[in-house]
DNA sequence: CAAAAATATTCCTGTACAATAAAATTTATC
DNA sequence: GATAAATTTTATTGTACAGGAATATTTTTG
């Protein structure tokens, strides 16, 4: 019986990681790269880009992007293990 | 007038709430603006500017500012109730 | 499944500003 | 007040960004 890990939830190692659970979220709340754009006043583009991991994206943007699809970011000192933790299927920290 | 000062681990809004847990925790720790630039490959420049909540430092950085002093970044939906966020004062990880 | 519709991505252009190093200057700490 | 630490300055290089158009992809529907 195992729990169906939510991947809405989790710890962030990567610019790809992020924009992945920011468009898994946008998906489930069938909202549109235009319609976020509209709502949040940024560009499909930089959404679309965003999404996809882009390493150079600004972040008061993607605060904003994050804020304007129902994410909210937490910080906390590395360590913190709640509940139950991810494996690691792929490790690709960076160079 | 003052501006709040929340040192405390948490649910960020802002790049300056963001810049000022990472520089607090960099203080927490002892490390200079120069030792984290050195183990970061990040210039002391950016992370001074990161640190006071530039609007438009780019992500990838960031997440490896944060990973270098021993953060880690979490996202989630809005308004979920933690389940044993760390409360105030209730247990000092860090220092 | 293939056509149509809806979404997402890429291209082009111009503006603005981020990134860096190194040095200078200010601020904090002892 | 001396030193360490942080910030700013100068000069240069590079690219993020938006808008609109074109293209590609995904999803819907017959």
């Amino acid at each position: 019986m195992m729990k169906k890990q939510n991947p809405e939830y989790g710890i962030i190692r990567s610019t790809e990681e992020l924009g992945r659970i920011a468009r898994a979220h946008r998906k489930n709340r069938h909202l549109t790269l235009e319609t976020v754009s509209g709502l949040g006043n940024l560009s499909p583009r930089f959404l679309s880009e965003f999404e996809r991991g882009k390493e150079t994206a600004e972040i008061g943007k993607i605060l904003k992007a994050l804020r304007t699809v129902g994410l909210e970011v937490v910080i906390q000192p590395r360590g913190i293990t709640p509940p139950h933790q991810f494996p690691k299927n792929e490790r690709k920290i960076d160079e």
